[in-house]
DNA sequence: CCCCTCATCCGAAACGTTTCGGATTCATTC
DNA sequence: GAATGAATCCGAAACGTTTCGGATGAGGGG
């Protein structure tokens, strides 16, 4: 069906040796037989076959993307992740192929599985920190760009957002708002970003003089009950609460419904705020507060590093924190009058 | 790096031919040799290089999907379509690759990309009805199935929920609520489902012995911002409206929030029913009564079909409509009582 | 007139598979 | 004992590219 090399070449009166050297600009063609050639792909509708060019050239045509079964509240986050891989592999010529992480494999299924579909490296997203494949991932010579999992390597690095920074801006706001109470509804231990938010939690606690009280802490699993449950529990403890810092927007909707149900008006008696900057985060009431990570540049980021590796074997990945920034919405508000002068 | 059939020809001392077809399952060869053969194999870690066979066999070992750049708002959608999609070509040993509808391309830069990476079909999202490619696409020889735009062909087909039937739900719905004056808030006229969910709407109010009014329909454009001009215009001029069925969720929300400002409680004033059930619908309030579609087994189904003409070249596309679910949420309510009265 | 260089072209091998057609062996049948 | 047939195996071609190493011919310098 489709033109091939050597159709062009009959049709142009040359070897087919000559027509893939004119065809991809090399010097020892001359001018004349090069536009003749042109003009014969041309009118034979001519496209190389990737899959043949792949297999003499051993040079891979498209990288991995390992996602999207599990986690499955996090769908605007992938999205907008998978277009920023997207738009970056496509500028160097390269597909995205996707890839469900359903049971989780071996480290060295994975690269096998790539190898094996001639993909130069992965994305892989959704892991948790206690999954063992983990480990053996830099060792196996095969780039590979972790989502939310710190790693390092010489082929192997991992990128995310600067989840201490976001969690002590969400704090420094709350306290700048006058807050002094100021509980945390984390997610789950399994990802390393709940470690990181806490961290940055302790630290904007401490570097505002405030205490840091264990039963001010809860763990749930980034699930909106979790975040219901997390509100419920805080606020029954610690009556004297006046804010919560959310891990994930998800949760933090949660404990605005619980919040509400209990009677407390958000933000007039407690403020929340979230993280992620999810869609929904805009449109629940009131608006959330919240600490917005851009997606779209962390799929940029994440395929330049992983094709960094592919084109250059001598490329040494860097892992850079993203900045995240405060978006201010309704959820938030200054402590009570009574509050403060107490 | 990775074995070859040569190094387990070498190995297990036979010929490249006949540890190709004892790996592959033939009748000519002994017990005996499988089975040293697969040793050597399993020794080597070997697995078939997909792009050598793909070159050789000419068979297609992945299917695309274009996609992901029109409608952001549509994250879920595509999220859960994406996961049906993927389910369903692994079960047929097949990968996905993503592409960004960018600039529409013609039907004939489409099919040739996917042919020139070895692709046997393609799933093709977010087209809106005027675009011309659309008419091209069925005489294309190359297995297509697009959603939500209606098409026929040989080796075309489209996926789609029964919008008509969506929409009539919505309405008697509303109409088993009490409600008479049931106003809509319409998608743009781009996109085939806002014809469709009009047409239902209609088919409701009239099967309901309700007139239909011009001025009780509004077309916005599914953003969350005409969502809100839409109930901004539509009781304005017509006051004794109590019931809106708006046709997608985030316009629904723009609605909801309208309203609240106009001081119309929902859903004691004004009902409101969206359509789609996208996961922000849980979380707004009152939570959103909608029309669920299931995206994932909308991803099957296209899947599913794509690869009936991919495999056999005989296969008839079939189309049908999947059924959507009325979720019954906080947003619709019983007509208020003097409304019935009077 | 010969040798060298340069510009232009091409044959053949290679990538890793599958498969067609034939070759070999050995038992069976007439 | 030769022909038939089944059971095993293998060589070589093919898929559509790229590229190495050479081939051809023209022009220039000695």
């Amino acid at each position: 069906m489709a033109a091939t090399l050597k159709d062009v070449a009959r049709l142009a009166g040359f070897s087919v040796t000559t027509v893939s050297r004119a065809l991809n600009g090399h010097s020892d063609v001359s001018e004349e037989t090069r536009k003749k050639i042109m003009e014969a792909a041309q009118a034979l509708n001519y496209v190389p076959n990737r899959v043949a060019q792949q297999l003499v050239m051993g040079k891979s045509s498209a990288i991995g993307l390992y996602s999207l079964d599990r986690e499955t509240f996090q769908n605007q986050f992938i999205t907008l992740m998978i277009s920023g891989l997207m738009d970056e592999a496509t500028a160097h010529d390269l597909n995205l192929m996707l890839f469900a992480t359903q049971r989780l494999q071996t480290a060295e299924e994975v690269v096998m599985q790539c190898r094996q579909r001639g993909l130069g490296g992965a994305v892989i997203s959704g892991l948790r920190i206690d999954e063992d494949l983990i480990g053996h991932l830099p060792q196996m010579d095969f780039p590979i760009v972790l989502v939310d999992v710190p790693v390092h390597g010489p082929r192997a690095t991992y990128v995310s957002v600067d989840n201490v920074l976001g969690a002590r801006k969400a704090v420094e706001h709350l306290v700048s708002l006058g807050h002094r109470n100021i509980g945390l509804i984390n997610g789950h231990s399994g990802a390393w970003v709940s470690h990181q938010r806490r961290l940055g939690y302790e630290q904007g606690m401490r570097d505002s003089g405030l205490a840091i009280k264990e039963s001010y802490i809860f763990e749930g699993d980034f699930s909106k009950e979790s975040g219901r449950r997390g509100a419920q529990h805080l606020l029954t403890v610690n009556p004297e609460l006046t804010a919560l810092f959310v891990a994930s927007d998800l949760m933090a909707v949660g404990a605005l419904e619980q919040l509400q149900a209990m009677g407390r008006g958000v933000p007039e008696d407690i403020s929340v705020v979230g993280f992620d900057d999810q869609d929904f985060a805009l449109h629940v009431s009131p608006p959330l507060t919240t600490i917005r990570q851009d997606m779209y540049v962390f799929g940029r980021l994440a395929a330049r590093e992983l094709i960094g590796m592919i084109n250059d074997p001598g490329y040494t990945p860097r892992h850079v924190d993203l900045p995240c920034t405060l978006v201010q919405r309704g959820s938030s508000g200054p402590v009570r009058s009574k509050e403060v002068l107490r």
